[in-house]
DNA sequence: TTGACCACGTA
DNA sequence: CGTACGTGGTCAAC
């Protein structure tokens, strides 16, 4: 059985908890209270058909929910992509032709087309879910809401009939990627702790003293404009804000480039004072406009935490996102990200994930050896017979496609020695030229057959290698997102009792707040989390996972 | 107001 | 070496 109990809630704010032997029904936060006593008396796996909709009550009033079936993440992992709603989920379970779902009636009072006979089934007679359910405007009676329950867990069981089709360890990859789920309310609930006043002091470094006026404002930035434009006179009313016109201020001092990207600019650093001038003003203007005082204001809370909003998985190959800058701060800020009074971090990240990933995934017995070492490219240097830098270059290269640079003799080094992960690799780069799907080592499926962004003119041979390169990006990439959601769910479930709290997910890393005399066991816990969910998540003790794991008190604090 | 493009931060 | 994401700027089209 894929869930037992399913927690439903209607947009008016009522909620439903349905199961076998149970029914019940009212507002969301007695219906919480009610799930609180059910979970606390023996293991309940929950069914929901979205997180950020169906657990909302469950994620405010604190519970500790670990074991749930997430229908959209379900679906996700099915079907790949990210359109989730539950009517697409529920046609992909029932094998109903997902592209012809139900159009939604007219919101036209008057439009009585739309009153089918049984107007509180959520099911229609043609087998689809009511176009309408679960959707904002939605307002069931009691018996909807339950029978909306009823479907939740037919649902979640069709789809763990059909995942286990796909693979057991597909069954275990819901599972953890529904906790993922769960766990992004939370982090969305809970926010990154932040120490304002230093993040204060770092942004009024870069992008001056916190202006009160808007003159004042348009004073510093004139201010920043400057420090460039003095090297360039009669160049002083260039926009610099504006790419072609400083494409035009750089060819007056006799810097001709194609763009003005920094990679571009880089070698000129020093040909001429406006080109350094130029490399420091982005990097001010771009903590003034991104992570500046407007920034600070808008998503640090009085609580000082820093909030955005989480998903588990994106379009692509699955992996976590988050907003408002918590995935993409400049490490230049991250002195800012600092534990509470009391608390500490316990910070961790994946050592080598992908070249490890790649070694479970491809099941090569001779690179997962090399995995049993601490430093992976160790073992594999020695086997190539050749520098430790050398042997890192190829391992990257034959897993990302590489395109420029010289890494030749070391890559038919790695076809000679590993010839399985090596074959893997090729295999997904073949099928991303077909256009075939594939799958994630946890089986979520990758669509080839969509328009990809920022990619050369589809049709050429340009856009087919892109595709390729896709592919074989993805099927590392997407696995190691399993591998970590799986490690952060273990990792949630197993220190909550010391009132460890994750507050960051980024890709490879955990950022944890922790109250400070349970840091040290938070750390070790954080340790047997990964060898229990790699253990679980490969099937076996042959490839071997490492996190470099310290307690700090500030995210950008060194190593233990 | 919206979308394309540029640019750049993170992994 | 590659891929992915989110954000903010300007500009042209609506």
């Amino acid at each position: 059985m894929a869930a037992d109990l399913a927690f439903v809630t209607a947009p008016d704010g009522r909620a439903a908890i349905v199961g076998a032997d149970v029914t019940a029904i009212g507002p969301a936060e007695a219906i919480a209270a009610r799930a609180a006593e059910l979970d606390g008396a023996g293991p309940v796996r929950w069914a929901w058909w979205a997180a950020t909709v169906d657990a909302a009550p469950l994620v405010a009033a604190r519970l500790p929910i670990s074991r749930c079936w997430d229908i959209a993440e379900a679906h996700r992992l099915l079907v790949g992509g990210w359109d989730a709603t539950p009517q697409s989920a529920w046609a992909t379970a029932h094998g109903l032709d997902r592209t012809r779902l139900p159009v939604p009636a007219r919101g036209d009072l008057f439009d009585f087309s739309s009153m089918e006979p049984q107007d509180t089934a959520v099911v229609r007679s043609d087998g689809y879910l009511r176009p309408d359910a679960g959707a904002a405007q939605w307002r069931p009676d009691d018996t909807s809401l339950v029978a909306w329950g009823q479907a939740a867990l037919d649902c979640a069981a069709r789809q763990s009939a059909l995942l286990a089709e796909v693979s057991p360890r597909s069954v275990g990859a819901a599972h953890s990627e529904s906790a993922a789920a769960y766990l992004c309310v939370e982090l969305t609930r809970d926010g990154l702790p932040i120490d304002r006043a230093v993040a204060t002091r770092l942004i009024g470094e870069w992008a001056g003293p916190r202006p009160d006026t808007e003159a004042q404002a348009r004073e510093t930035r004139a201010q920043r404009d400057a420090l460039v434009l003095r090297h360039a006179p009669g160049h002083e009313h260039t926009d610099l804000r504006n790419p072609l016109q400083v494409k035009d201020l750089l060819a007056s001092v006799g810097v001709v480039v194609p763009n003005t990207r920094k990679w571009v600019l880089e070698p000129f650093r020093d040909t001429h004072p406006l080109v350094k001038a130029l490399l420091e003003w982005r990097k001010a203007e771009r903590i003034a406009t991104t992570y500046g005082y407007p920034w600070l204001d808008a998503h640090v809370g009085p609580d000082d935490r820093l909030r955005g909003g989480w998903t588990a998985c994106d379009g692509a190959a699955g992996r976590m996102t988050a907003q408002n800058g918590l995935h993409n701060l400049p490490t230049g800020l991250r002195p800012a990200v600092a534990a509470h009074p009391g608390h500490l971090f316990v910070r961790a990240d994946l050592g080598q994930i992908e070249p490890r990933v790649l070694a479970a995934v491809s099941g090569d017995e001779t690179f997962a050896a090399a995995t049993r070492a601490d430093d992976l490219y160790a073992p594999v240097a020695s086997r190539l017979g050749v520098e430790r830098s050398v042997a890192k270059v190829a391992v990257l290269a034959a897993m990302y496609g590489q395109r420029s640079g010289a890494a030749g003799e070391a890559l038919k080094g790695l076809e000679r020695a590993y010839p399985v992960a090596m074959a893997y690799l090729d295999r997904a780069y073949a099928a991303g030229l077909r256009r075939e799907p594939l799958r994630t080592f946890g089986g979520r499926l990758i669509p080839l057959d969509a328009i990809l962004a920022d990619v050369p003119v589809e049709g050429t041979a340009a856009y087919d290698a892109a595709r390729g390169r896709f592919a074989r990006n993805a099927v590392i990439q997407g696995s190691a997102a399993e591998l970590f959601k799986a490690w952060a769910a273990t990792v949630r479930a197993t220190t909550r009792d010391l009132g460890a709290q994750i507050v960051l997910c980024l890709h490879d890393e955990l950022l944890v707040h922790v109250p400070a005399e349970h840091a040290h066991e938070v750390r070790r816990r954080l340790m047997v989390a990964l060898d229990d969910s790699a253990r679980r998540w490969t099937g076996s003790t042959q490839v071997r996972f490492v996190a470099d794991a310290s307690v700090v008190e500030r995210w950008s604090d060194a190593k233990d």
